[in-house]
DNA sequence: GGAAAAAGTTGATCTAGGTCAAGAAACGCG
DNA sequence: CGCGTTTCTTGACCTAGATCAACTTTTTCC
């Protein structure tokens, strides 16, 4: 539904109401970039909030745009986007409970990426200007904020090695090593992600995408669907070298 | 000289002494960074700091080592690089007078890239767990390394842009018009990097940035040694087509 | 449940950019 | 200054990955 514009949007969903915002608020409340703060400045922080259900394929954030609110995802999934010449590039998937463009509004400058629900989600919103004054007077919350932008740009780095150092099959394996993991390690598990997404994610055509998959096949990875099966792990990592420097997604 | 170790500088060139850091102090004090901080805490900084001259193609730091120090530049010029599976890579060069590695620093999390020196370089080496101290009792240098460090994530971020939207000769025609903004706007300036870290910090073999050069002689770009001439601004605009959102370095 | 739309796959072809090799130019150093 | 090393350039060739088109499978939605 591309006709339906976030204005309409706000107007049909309304304000988020101190109700659905106490129910939020332990969710909220326990994100590591609200955790140690004090209880006076999270209620300042979430007075000025918007709490609202998005459908799926809503443009919440233009590219370009001035970033006045700092955006939690509580439910759901949001894909951040970029396009420059008529082209168009997945930069990454945003999923639950995280926040997303902070540096846009730590320096108060226009997104340089563009967002949209991928699915049914609910986001919290909060105003800009109250992010920045809170973190002016809680160091716990600004040590929060510190940490997790230096999360963001690092995982940003490893993404741009992963881009120039690797071929888009080394990339494709890599990342299902990594998605293992995440998924428990077991030798089966399920992409979150479609497939074309994932191709634009790691920097190819879904075209291409599928012969990488392919081409996996003499390693031992079988992919029917979105279900992923891994039969020889040791001979999957040998061609993949995984390292921490790239794949390591905590550190 | 790759036989002399960082260790051995050290011990050369001893641990920098109050006369260094005095005449370095005012340099360092006006850095963005230190800019509002309060006095007692900036000296509180200095008294742990090193400053040390290093010879060109000293590796400062290796990738997956502990971030023991923040480096700041005075002067010279550094290249941050990263290796996987015995390729390489330039992820970016840092000019005086900024630091690098302030991710790392923050979170106490091993780099992600190396540091070699690219000329005779100063830096300042200010202990990490000192910056973190200092980060948690200074607001104003809190604020300024988030500002910092929301400025290097958005440049990550646009270097992806560039990397995943554009093909390599209009990743060159796009760096030479922002060295050009760079070096005052006139039609004449100089490159300076070496073509081959320039190729590899725009994602390309030395042999295809010949080329590209070359493919942008009809645009009206000359090119003999270091030194760009372009003689038609709007038609190579016209080929770039250079965005705000991926080009412009302040915001 | 079934038509329409979207996602995924496959094959044929093309092309951007990498690789290899050799020569030219620039640089560093005794 | 001149010799050796490195960088840059050029040409020939190759390959990873894009594009285009046709087809299959899956999803969506009335």
């Amino acid at each position: 539904m591309p006709g339906l514009s976030l204005d309409k949007c706000q107007l049909q969903l309304g304000r988020g109401n101190y109700t659905m915002l106490e129910s939020e608020n332990g969710r909220i409340r326990s994100l590591d970039v609200f955790a140690g703060m004090d209880d006076a400045h999270f209620d300042r922080l979430m007075r000025g909030a918007y709490v609202q259900n998005f459908p799926p394929m809503i443009e919440l954030i233009t590219e370009g745009d001035p970033s006045d609110f700092l955006h939690i995802l509580v439910s759901g999934s949001v894909e951040l986007f970029s396009t420059w010449n008529g082209r168009e590039t997945t930069m990454s998937t945003v999923w639950p409970a995280s926040s997303f463009i902070l540096a846009a509004t730590v320096k108060d400058a226009p997104y340089l990426m563009s967002a949209r629900t991928l699915e049914k989600s609910r986001i919290v919103l909060l105003p800009s200007s109250d992010v920045r004054e809170v973190f002016d007077s809680d160091p716990c919350f600004a040590r929060a904020i510190v940490s997790e932008l230096a999360q963001c740009y690092r995982s940003v780095v490893k993404n741009t090695k992963d881009l120039k150092l690797r071929t888009s099959v080394e990339r494709l394996a890599n990342y299902l090593l990594r998605q293992q993991r995440r998924d428990g390690g077991g030798p089966e598990f399920i992409l979150h992600t479609e497939k074309r997404r994932l191709a634009s994610a790691l920097g190819m055509t879904p075209e291409n995408m599928s012969r990488a998959i392919k081409s996996l096949k003499p390693y031992g990875v079988g992919v029917t669907g979105n279900k992923v099966s891994i039969k020889d792990q040791d001979d999957l990592e040998r061609f993949a070298k995984p390292s921490p420097l790239i794949d390591d997604f905590r550190t």
